[in-house]
DNA sequence: GGTGCAGTTCACGCGGTCTTGAACTATATG
DNA sequence: CATATAGTTCAAGACCGCGTGAACTGCACC
């Protein structure tokens, strides 16, 4: 399994064939790591995987290696990647002879997850917040509903006022630390 | 942490008519949202109506109340019911004369939030730097692995490491201020 | 136009999670 | 001891999200 069709002059030189359709047994522990985190935060774990291989390597891979590296089918790869360009995680880069496109991590995964899920509990604490509202509404209509009944509403909603300002807190702080070590997983010593 | 898009209580709370026991509208929404919310958490979304339900009442329910206003299942509510009171999040009350338990809601609602969630992630990651370990040990032993790519895999344990703090630091703070309005919840402030 | 390959879209099935409902245990009461 | 009611457990099934694979589009080159 040494020759490749599409892989010609690029990677030639680094002939060591890992990539012949299997991970090397590290990097899939480490790709797998990675996507039980991603998939902690709330996103598919394949996605991370994808992000990791493609980091991990450190050179643009095609739909086609992720397909067969991660042994994932040609539609969800090409979904997985959509959602990570969009985001910002990877970036599409044309090949110079090849026909094919060929992805890229960017180091910024983190900023990425802060960002989405900013967005996506921003609108999350919205709604929750008109939900409140609205039941207030209601029960203040309502007329017949005891006084301390509706206290307790209310401070559930301050509650939620509360739990909202941590939850900012924390991505803002998630942020500027781990903003920090971006220089980190960037590649600093471009020495290959 | 799968479903961010739920069907927004406000009409949820309308379509049935009332088949329920006596379970008010405004309650109904001011119940959905604090299932939404707990389910955000990653826990399930009946155990924060649960809570919601015995918090808004402010007195006593029996696990039959339960099961008729939330239209749960027998064994659901004993189930939920556990869970809450191993969690310490309400309290098992003896009643008087009647011959069933009814359940009370503290009001650390996010303590134990704040504390399942740390030893959930407590757990995660430290199974993640084993992994991450790992494949550096299995790298290393491998012996034939580019340089530039193993320094990408300890990248990305320090980045780990990094996340790891920010959580850490975060669940702290959402414990500090949240603890700040624990009085809010309790029994004496209609107001905020 | 035709062939081949890269990439996209989407209905379906699989797998995992939550809930149900019934069988079971526990406890009280006459 | 028989009966009733409260509470627990668990297998079966409902439910839901994800990935698959096939059909489709688009593009390039012959």
């Amino acid at each position: 399994m040494k020759g490749y069709l599409w892989t010609s002059g690029l990677e030639a030189a680094r002939g060591e064939g890992s990539s012949n359709g299997h991970l090397a047994p590290w990097e899939a522990i480490a790709i797998d790591a990675v996507g039980n985190v991603i998939e902690f935060w709330g996103f598919k774990r394949n996605q991370g995987r994808v992000w990791a291989l493609l980091y991990l390597r450190g050179e643009p891979l095609t739909a086609g290696e992720l397909e067969r590296e991660l042994e994932l089918s040609k539609g969800g790869v090409s979904m997985l990647l959509r959602d990570l360009e969009r985001w910002g995680v990877i970036r599409r880069v044309r090949s110079p002879q090849d026909s094919a496109w060929r992805y890229a991590a960017e180091t910024d995964l983190i900023r990425m997850v802060s960002h989405v899920i900013e967005e996506r509990e921003a609108g999350f604490i919205e709604r929750i917040r008109a939900d409140l509202a609205e039941a207030h509404r209601l029960a203040m209509a309502t007329g017949s509903v005891p006084r301390e009944h509706l206290a307790r509403l209310e401070k559930m909603a301050t509650l939620a006022e509360h739990v909202e300002r941590a939850l900012r807190l924390f991505i803002k702080t998630a942020r500027l630390d781990v903003g920090g070590i971006l220089g980190a997983l960037r590649e600093d010593s471009p020495r290959s």
